[in-house]
DNA sequence: CCAAAATCAATAATGATTACTATTATTGTT
DNA sequence: AACAATAATAGTAATCATTATTGATTTTGG
């Protein structure tokens, strides 16, 4: 895997940007600084970054793929009215892969929880 | 809501496939019953099926929806290679949700945990 | 039996993702 | 610095999953 400024770039913009970015908002942000850049250079660096462990690829009900620079111990939180990914602080116990591992009779290498509700924001739209 | 065969057929076919279908799986199946019928319909009524509770929907990563039959608690192991998806019998801590909610001030509906990792066939595979 | 509402099949349209190809950039080596 | 091998890129076409549309058919409640 070489050096190349698109994926470097690419990094960089999920590390800062909290909001579980898709692939679309990176491709957004990256041509404010490499305009002509492509949209399957989006997809092959943010799917090597995420399989190489950089960052973090986020299942959601809306059917579109979500990244995350944050790689510790943490879980999300879907609305399942705006989509939008929230983080929960993890403090659930550590010890579930293992014994998951026991259950099913193959490799486990990680697990994500995600809770599916509706957000603080958009219950407050609802009272309106 | 319950008096069309196909709702009726598509409700049958997902509760009698332990492999958490997909639409097209569900689909396949359901033309055997129905020849003609519209892949519109099987979208529509797995989709309503799952917001009424009867059957549950489960995020991948491949980008998929995939439909279970048991609703009762229990989690989800998703293999990175086959992209086969199985049961785990449920024993983790029931207080989540509730704990979770205190963190994120939203309202939470229920959660998923999904595993990751090799499946037991892929193990065998990788072997050989 | 009739009218309103729900459902349907068929298909078009959309949105997300991957595949492909010719070109360019990176790397390690002379 | 020039070289060849490899990897990455832009641009675009193709594919796959999903949703929207439309007009016909079926169900339901009176």
């Amino acid at each position: 895997m070489n050096y190349s400024r698109q994926r470097e770039l690419i990094l960089k913009i999920v590390q800062s940007d909290m909001s579980h970015p898709t692939v679309d908002s990176v491709y957004q942000a990256l041509r404010k600084e490499i305009p002509n850049v492509s949209l399957a250079t989006v997809y092959r660096n943010l799917n090597l970054l995420a399989e190489s462990g950089e960052i973090r690829k986020i299942e959601s009900l809306d059917g579109t793929a979500h990244f995350d620079f944050n790689t510790g111990k943490h879980y999300h939180f879907i609305c399942i009215h705006c989509n939008k990914v929230y983080d929960i602080p993890c403090d659930v116990a550590p010890e579930v892969d293992k014994k998951a591992e026991e259950l099913c009779g193959g490799k486990i290498i990680s697990h994500d929880i995600s809770f599916q509700g509706i957000c603080h924001e958009c219950l407050k739209l609802k009272k309106n």
